[in-house]
DNA sequence: GTCAATCATTTGTGGTGCACAAACGAATTG
DNA sequence: CAATTCGTTTGTGCACCACAAATGATTGAC
């Protein structure tokens, strides 16, 4: 017989991501980010060049929200957006380096702040812990095939900008 | 040299609770709970009876926003609220029957959301996932004594009580 | 060339959840 | 008896959000 939890992991994840934002409000201000733009540039960095379309379904925001946070984010230099060249009703969202600095910042200035967090996991568990959240959220993001033919084009020219 | 993950949960911990919140709300919404009355449930029955101030620290929300989540659940039946003998200042909140089934009762109805959720984990990595979660969160529960005091008394009766 | 559809934007409304503040009454403590 | 604690009430404002309608630029089908 399969085992299965009874309880389910909706309530602690939810509690959790509530908690960690306590901890780590004061960090990301320190920084000058708010919790969405974490998670906006974190998803496009993980996704690479993206339609606003698909960006939005990546993040699960509705469309027009999204254009106020990329105008914001834009207005500080931290994504640019541009014309798809094949199709200039679109345009193209990528992390500027001065964001994905920004980035590197923030996860610097988090990770004391997420130690307290996760302080009841060992280090190990933790690592554990990150790699279920990344390939629970990976199963969830929705790339537009134009989006793609741009990742395929703009790969070459991010090779050489990974943060590690 | 010890090697710390240069990327932070805290983003993807925000994203994937808010995919989550998206999965879940219908199959919460049939069963006739709000996101935060499932954590209040979910947190009630794993700490057992305790004083709202506790609770609130459990739930990390502000005593006043406190006031109004218990009115709905008393409301409805699936907590009670007694004041403390040694204390009339302080109510003992206390998971009802009613309660413990509605949470069960949500907690079935959500496996097939978090089974979409987290279609990207197999068996063994959900419960992995809940595992950590749990151990993360019970990491900052803060009880006082007065409620450890009553949980005591409480245990025994609650001993019959364990949904499993 | 025209028209329907698409992409992004703008403007707007209303909601949830929340932090924070001030004030209050009941109860306890010293 | 006064200070403190516990819970409550009322209030404000913020972040984030879903949803709707309308708009202009652009594309694609015919």
């Amino acid at each position: 017989m399969a085992i299965t939890p009874i309880h389910s992991s909706t309530a602690l994840l939810d509690h959790l991501a509530r908690i960690s934002r306590a901890h780590t409000e004061a960090s990301l201000e320190q920084v000058g980010l708010r919790p969405r733009q974490l998670v906006a540039l974190t998803l496009l960095r993980e996704t690479g060049p993206a339609t606003q379309q698909s960006l939005a379904s990546a993040i699960s925001i509705d469309r027009t929200n999204l254009v106020g946070l990329l105008n914001e984010l834009e207005s500080e230099g931290l994504v640019a957006r541009r014309r798809a060249e094949d199709d200039r009703r679109r345009h193209i969202v990528e992390l500027t380096e001065a964001g994905a600095s920004k980035l590197t910042a923030a996860e610097v200035a988090l990770a004391r702040a997420e130690a307290e967090l996760l302080h009841g996991l060992d280090e190990q568990e933790r690592q554990t812990l990150y790699s279920l959240l990344q390939r629970a959220t990976a199963g969830h993001v929705v790339d537009c095939t134009a989006a793609m033919h741009e990742r395929a084009s703009a790969c070459v020219e991010a090779a050489g900008d990974d943060p590690c």
